[in-house]
This record gives structure tokens, C-alpha cells and sequence, in this order.
DNA sequence: ACCTGAACACCGTTCAAGT
DNA sequence: ACCTGAACACCGTTCAAGT
């Protein structure tokens, strides 16, 4: 059998998973590095070696969240057809499976939008994610599937709308089927607003 | 002259107003209430006669910008046009006004969103904000020019673009002028897929 | 009714010191 | 390099006591 890992091994990812548990069940208000670090078996100044400070944690947090997300969504396009529609269905269901599947970590990924510094770690793994965005629609333009115009502008509203239907996934109290209706017709709201 | 009020007046609204400046230029992470307190020249202990948590007394917050925002929405509504097209424009336009203007504020509105328990007081104050969005859309259903369906699906992306369009204001770095030129876009966007 | 003073149990962060 | 122990300056909240 393994013994635990020496001088408890790899503390970082330790505490990064132990936060993303607590994160999930009790909210980000409730994380304290304290308690993370009483989980973890070591001294309350341990974490400072891997984290400067709690921010850098729940940044690194979101940095993980927006990779695993990403990631997820560049083999769902290769296992997609050619059109928009087909594309923009499915990321919009991994995006709206995501969400619902770990709504604290989702809101933790774009709460430092508003702020004015974000590390740049950060930026460049939200940026990411537009370009998934703003690529499924030029590529839709390319086709003449989508209306011309300012691809940033265009990205807004499809990005928006998964972020509310999201929400309402979340906080409206819909079974899965329900949810799966609004978003076929949330996707079709989409297709009418880009139509050339 | 006045005299400042006797035993601190009205503590309750004085810590109110003291929230909303530090929610403003320093974020809603920075919110103490034993800092309130010192500024307020009262005793630690004393916002709790008031607000009996911290928590509290951000939801008293909320449900003031709620109950501003729909306010000015409403004064909106009565001096707009009669057309869908019209009054959505004139509602899009005060919410990313109030919006660009109180960012923290109208952050820490909808910031209760996914929790367990908000307070009655707060979800009745964003219903008031979610009915304006229904009734405007039911009205334009009326006349005839937008598409018939659920009207709640319906809201969802509405609700969503305002959100997105914001976001976008707030963190684009863009000028007034552009702002202005992407809301003319997004209220077509919305105005075609709306469109019966 | 409203507030004070003092206390309790926590924080995040720092820093010398250990291994 | 990584962690401990102890300390510092703060929290939110509670509760007897004052006016």
C-alpha cells in the first residue's frame, strides 16, 4: 500500500481541491485558507508558500475552471458537424452542462471581470473562452450563415444568453427537461437574432 | 444651524449610505462593519440593533437599488413611445445607465441569485425588476410585434443581452459614443429575434 | 429603544526558526 | 524548498450593562 505522500507531498493541489469541495457545498464566503489548511493536516502559514494570499487561491481556482472548461469544449467541436447551428448547439449545452454542474466554480471564474486588476494568468484563460466564442461566429459568417458585422459585438448577446440561461437553470427550479426545452429555444432565439 | 442629530439620529440609514460609498470605490470584499461603525462614531456593537449580520445589511442595500432602478424605469416608461421597439429602447438604455453608473451595486444585486435563502424582501424586490421585463414583452405580443411563446423564456434572453451589454460597458474600457453604437446593434439583435 | 464595553472565537498574513 | 509556531492586527457577533 502507499503511504501517504512525505512531508505531505503536492500541498498546492491539496489545497486547490479541498477549496473547489468546499466551494462547491458551502459558497465562496464560507472559504477560509485556515480551515483549508486544518483540512490538509499542516500549519496555518503553510498555504502561503503555494498561495501568497487567498485571492491568488480562488484566482487559481478560476484559472483551472476556465482550462477544464475550454478543454472540454475543443473536443466537443471535433466531434460536431460543419453548420452554426450544429456548432452553436453544442457548445451551448457543454457550456449550459458545465454551469449547472459546478454553478459555484462558474461564478467564481467570472467574478473578477469588474475588478481592476486581474492577473493576467486569468485574463488569458477568460480570453479563451471569447475565442471559442467569437471563432464559432466568424466561422458562421464564413458560411454565410451569420449576418456580417463587428465579431466582438456579436459575441455579446451569445455569450449573454448563455450566461442567463444559465441562471435561470440554475436558480429557477427546472427539472432537466425543462431546461433542455429552453435551451433549444434559447438556441433558436440565437439563430433568428444572427440570421444574414 | 442644525446641531448633528441627537444620539446619532437614524444610524440605520447613516450606515446604509456609509455601505454604498465603500461598496463604491473599494469593493464589496473591503465592506466591514466594524469600520461602518467608526465611521459612523458609534460602538462596534451597535449596527447590530440594525442589521443583526453583515449579510443583512448588504440586503438592505440590494433591495435599495431594486427599488431605484424599477422607480426610474417606471418614470421612464411613462414619458416612451408606444412601440415595442420604443420602449425596449428606452428601458435597455436606463438599465446600462443605472447600470455603468452603480456597477457594485447592481453587482451585489443579483449576487444572492444562486444562494439557498434570500430574504423575501430581496426576491420580491427583483421580481419587481423581472416583472417590468415580462410586461414589456407581453405588451409587445399584444401588438402584434413580437412572436408569441412563453413568456418567461422569452425574458430570459433579455434579461441576459442587458446583462452581457453591461458587463461589456463596464470592462470593455469603451467610450460613451461606442457603448452607445453597441446598445443601437444590441437592441436590433434583440428586435430580430424577437420578431414574430 | 438604542447604544457602550468587553469579550469570544475566529480570520489573513508575516516572520523567525526549524528540518 | 517547504513547513512550523507564534504573533499581529484585524474581523463578525454576542451579551451584560448603561442611558
Amino acid at each position: 500500500m502507499k503511504t501517504r505522500p512525505y512531508h505531505h507531498g503536492d500541498l498546492r493541489a491539496a489545497l486547490l481541491a479541498l477549496a473547489e469541495d468546499t466551494l462547491r457545498d458551502r459558497g465562496p464566503a464560507e472559504l477560509s485558507l485556515r480551515e483549508l489548511a486544518r483540512e490538509a493536516g499542516v500549519s496555518p502559514a503553510a498555504p502561503s508558500r503555494h498561495f501568497k494570499t487567498k485571492q491568488a487561491l480562488l484566482d487559481a481556482l478560476a484559472v483551472e475552471g476556465f482550462e477544464r472548461l475550454t478543454g472540454t469544449m475543443t473536443g466537443v467541436l471535433e466531434r460536431a458537424g460543419a453548420s452554426f447551428a450544429e456548432r452553436l448547439t453544442a457548445l451551448t449545452r457543454t457550456y449550459v452542462s458545465f454551469a449547472t454542474g459546478n454553478p459555484a466554480l462558474l461564478e467564481l471564474m467570472f467574478s473578477r471581470k469588474h475588478e481592476p486588476n486581474p492577473p493576467a494568468e486569468l485574463i488569458t484563460a477568460m480570453q479563451g473562452l471569447m475565442t471559442m466564442a467569437t471563432d464559432l461566429i466568424e466561422d458562421g459568417q464564413r458560411r454565410g450563415e451569420v449576418r456580417e458585422g463587428p465579431i466582438v459585438m456579436a459575441a455579446v448577446p451569445l455569450a449573454a444568453i448563455l450566461q442567463g440561461m444559465t441562471d435561470l437553470a440554475l436558480s429557477g427550479g427546472f427539472t432537466g427537461e425543462q431546461v433542455d426545452e429552453g435551451l433549444t429555444e434559447t438556441i433558436a432565439f440565437i439563430l433568428r437574432g444572427y440570421a444574414p
